[in-house]
DNA sequence: CTGTGTAATGCTCTGTTGGAGTATAATAAC
DNA sequence: GTTATTATACTCCAACAGAGCATTACACAG
């Protein structure tokens, strides 16, 4: 068994360059992209493999970074320049790459605006909400929670035999699905889908970690589009941050075209979060701070009274703090 | 080349586990602690080496997973137990591991209470102050950065010759370093230490990947204690993390023993934050969001009225959303 | 030309909360 | 008692989030 590895430390002050881990415990490593655009209304998600598999590929000593080696990827696979990257989460998992080798698995997220994906590999774009249809409450809170979700939920937080793990299986469903009056939080998609997980509800838990079909489990097949391996649980884990990170943020415009009006970007920001937005209380806030400017033309496609079109002041990007803006996620 | 990489999905609709990834790109992995500890009104980490690394070592085929590989790690070090553990960030070095491989390090930021750590290695605590002196404004912003900082800074970014670059440099100055009645933002620890470091006033940067000293660059010695590597870059990662997660997470009170006072408390979140809060507010938020319960005892150790002790009501972690409490971290 | 639908836009109202200040109470040390 | 120190209770104010109302500007159907 090993101790921490020792760096040494020069006498002269210059410091050394770390003897090199030796081979002993080779790893590979893989990079995964939850790719998002939003088009038509709706948060979209990069997938390849019939839509069941985030793109995904090894990391390679040709690549500089890691992020360098994901760009490389993506932008090959699908000619997108990829505008905002973010580093989600690493994991490991034992069970995967054969005896005797670890696979790390570094998610990122990318934002872009959805074309036509032309790579050299059939991928597709498809609406978050087909992999978690309980996520989108843009028209009110979908039925299929109370009908589908709730039910067995709360059947598995009763079937525990301890009574402390009861109640917290209770109150878990209870935070993350908003019962008992509480209010929805966009934000805890990873947390909902954890909670489905270990309910097993849903499909990827009745896998075992090879892959196989678990016997005994009964998953309900009404809880979304499954995926491979984990994706689903990466692409939790992106729609999450990217909830949260609209907030304090302007990520958003990353994923808007040049010019745009305020509704488009507000329909923008509501496909993300999930829920609807009070229109007045948006505009204000977007022109309080300054985050766009008028371009001095408007347009009438949506017919009604023509809209200014504007576009997105890239100063603010360096003019203020990187964590200095808000956008507003409120009710209806 | 490669393409992405292709994960089949089997038509009877059961899926597939991935082929493995050959060991055509084998690659270490570390895993690196950021452990930080509160004691005595100064916020520590945990450091090898002469205080000039942060505790690291090789990700085992024996872990279960990265963050049972950090456990193992971290708790032979020090016998300390690990409370709370949050990835922070994952980077290959491709100039470390010697030539044709990567190294990724995989870091962590762990919490625990300060003891005498009596593992395997010597290892001792130290101020995150000695490493950052320009983040602690509990006493007024130090001086340092009038002095020392700010006239390199300006004349570094007065030193750009394209117009553009130089005004860009100009504003992430004051940005980050809050010149021109700009107030201090004290989650930007990582983007002060990284303007400081492309401005060459570190030594750090006076080093060259391979660890050597490059020529022609001229640290500035009095801005805080170096470390081997990025390990510096780690720790401004940790502390920002920290100090952004403690305003809507209750993870300080991993900091704390079992009881304490609120002022303790207190003093604690100004160690973390780097600045002082208003008493009277402070307390208003900490019990109407009924994070802490009395004991019924009360100390007298501080000399003034006795104060009332408290403890964490563990119960809110579950009660309440993952990402639903928040604290003040106002100006004195 | 007129009504109708739709969206843009301007404005108001209100309850909550964050930041800050004042006042008083309870103890130890001297 | 006096002083120093801390705890604790209250108040004040400005900013802001959430919500609603009213008006304006266009396309289109009749």
């Amino acid at each position: 068994m090993g101790t921490f590895r020792d760096i040494g430390l020069a006498s002269t002050g210059t410091l050394t360059a770390p003897v090199a881990t030796g081979n002993s415990n080779a790893i590979a490593a893989d990079l995964i992209a939850v790719l998002t655009a939003v088009t038509a209304g709706d948060p979209r998600v990069l997938t390849i493999q019939d839509q069941s598999a985030l793109p995904s590929g090894p990391f390679e000593l040709a690549h500089r970074s890691l992020q360098a080696g994901l760009r490389a990827w993506v932008e090959r696979q699908t000619r997108l320049p990829l505008g905002y990257v973010e580093q989600l989460y690493t994991f490991a998992d034992q069970d995967r790459g054969g005896a005797g080798q670890h696979v790390i698995s570094i998610s990122y997220l990318g934002l872009t605006r959805e074309q036509p994906a032309s790579g050299e590999q059939e991928a597709s774009w498809r609406s978050w909400y087909s992999y978690f249809p309980w996520e989108d409450h843009r028209a009110g809170r979908p039925a299929m929670i109370e009908l589908a979700l709730l039910p067995r939920l709360e059947a598995w937080a009763h079937a525990a035999k301890n009574p402390d793990l009861r109640h917290d299986r209770g109150q878990r469903v209870a935070v993350t699905f908003a019962g008992e009056g509480r209010a929805w939080n966009e934000e805890l998609v990873l947390q909902r889908y954890e909670l489905l997980y270990e309910a097993g509800l849903i499909p990827e838990a009745a896998r075992g970690a090879s892959g196989r079909l678990r016997q005994g489990a009964a998953p309900l097949m009404s809880t979304g589009q499954p995926m491979i391996l984990d994706h689903r649980r990466i692409l939790a884990t992106g729609i999450a941050r990217l909830r949260a990170k609209i907030k304090y943020h302007p990520v958003v415009f990353e994923l808007m075209p040049d010019t745009f009006t305020l509704l488009q970007l507000q329909r923008c920001v509501e496909a993300l979060a999930g829920h609807l937005v009070h229109k007045q209380n948006f505009r204000r806030l977007i022109e309080q701070q300054e985050l766009v400017e008028e371009t001095g033309e408007t347009t009438s496609d949506t017919g009604g009274r023509p809209a200014k079109l504007f576009r997105f002041r890239r100063e603010v990007l360096t003019q203020r703090a990187v964590a200095g803006t808000k956008l507003p996620i409120l009710r209806a």
